[in-house]
DNA sequence: GTAGTTCGATTGTCCGGACATATGCATTGA
DNA sequence: TCAATGCATATGTCCGGACAATCGAACTAC
């Protein structure tokens, strides 16, 4: 009688092809990945050591180490000395990216809308210009949007970005995300500062977002920077905390 | 006439001591981190390449990669291939970890107080009990917690824990925040789910932060989990948004 | 003068091995 | 019965090398 089976990749049907040009770690962590996700591997289950999986796809163990430790680094699995490598038991969804709230709504399954009330080029405020690391006075774009879903405002969008980064067309504005417009640009997006806060409605404010003046308001501010460490973007963003709220995953750093 | 330097790294005195029990990956790239810190290397000088660098210190490549590459996970190097890696121009302060309030302030330079106003155990409500993943109607603590700094009400603090898994002095609680009595219970957090809205202030809730009533409060939930899957804590805060707002880093995956 | 090409430099990927170290379990001993 | 010991196991760290892919700049050809 065959002893019981323990290791759930052995029945995984994992396999690289070496002629692709996709790395290897990469190719296994997405198979382990879509297996997690799939349910094939479930919470708590333990890989199989890294040295007879290495074997059995016929890769080496640093390249099996590199996928695992990406996945890991995703807070999907949890590596213990001595004992092995075992999917995690809570449900993690998004450790916090970078995403904008077209990409958040989406997500979700709404179908944001979203509307161009202004799209000028402005003189930069003393603020914008400490964000943005220009001259104060300087031309700077400024794009107002209002986000609804199911026909309701959502949020209230303020952004400035320098200029010459980016061609800002309206209708592209509406039709898709900024973030997604500058990475399609060629701006390689790398952090972001932001702050979140809440505050009551001006008049201003409340117009704008159906609400009665003095209605508590979440704020969102944030400067985002690409790899060189230019500034590409600046935003003050006002939501309606009765139909958004900021959700994520936070991961604890080793 | 000696070339102009053009690696930082030369003049830096990095070295590694073989003899600590200290990875040496993790030596060097606590090293580099410091003299980033420190001002030694600046935003936007290219560090030497990886080759050169590892022969001048003893190491093998792999291991000044395994430095390297924590650095760039923390968002504090840019890595470009057939260029080298760089220093951020922007500057990274902390990539959003898992803190608490109480870690947030001290390190914001303000010495935090703290009030339990409450700490017992209570039978757990379906929406703690959902949270903490145990049976509605069992046993869980109930600790409730004033945060102020220089004499006023910051923010309330109200956490459930499932029992038997920490000893919660009250005294304690009051001396130092309840992540870092999780710590050094032996608990290995791993990753929270967070929500921040906003709503407005219930008479209660007015009445603890020494607010108006239907002023606007920033509020926040998490379940914290830790690296078995277990929740470990569940918490619902309010904050004054005068006097607090959430302020972090965030890092694009690549 | 400008566009295309070549080439050096640097990181990205991958290999195969070696030893260290922590964990859990079985064995041994008091 | 219970605690200390030893052992198998798995990950953690580190090495030295090899080739590929990409970038930027110098060079060449038109």
């Amino acid at each position: 009688m065959p002893k019981p089976e323990v290791d759930p990749t052995v029945s995984l049907e994992l396999s690289v092809d070496r002629s692709s040009p996709v790395p290897l770690y990469f190719q296994l962590s997405q198979q382990l990945e879509a297996a997690i996700e799939h349910g094939a591997l479930t919470p708590g289950s333990l890989l199989g050591n890294e040295i007879e999986l290495a074997a059995r796809l016929g890769l080496s163990r640093p390249t099996v180490r590199q996928a695992i430790q990406s996945l890991v680094d995703k807070g999907l699995l949890v590596r213990r000395r001595g004992v092995g490598t075992q999917v995690v038991h809570s449900q993690v969804k998004r450790p916090l990216e970078l995403s904008s709230l077209y990409d958040d709504l989406e997500a979700a399954g709404q179908r944001p809308a979203t509307k161009v009330l202004v799209n000028t080029v402005v003189a930069a405020t003393a603020e914008v210009a400490a964000a943005l690391n220009v001259a104060e006075g300087s031309d700077v774009h400024r794009v107002e949007r209002l986000r609804l879903a199911h026909g309701e405002p959502m949020a209230y969008l303020c952004n400035f970005i320098p200029p010459g980064l980016l061609d800002l067309d309206t209708e592209q504005l509406e039709a898709t995300g900024l973030y997604r417009m500058m990475r399609s640009a060629g701006i390689t997006l790398h952090s972001a500062r932001q702050t979140i806060g809440a505050r009551a409605a001006t008049a201003a404010e409340a117009e704008r977002l159906a609400e009665p003046e003095g209605a508590p308001l979440l704020t969102m501010q944030r400067v985002t920077f690409d790899d060189t460490g230019r500034a590409v973007e600046y935003g003050t963003h006002t939501y309606r905390p009765s139909r958004y709220s900021f959700e994520f995953q936070l991961l604890v750093r080793p």
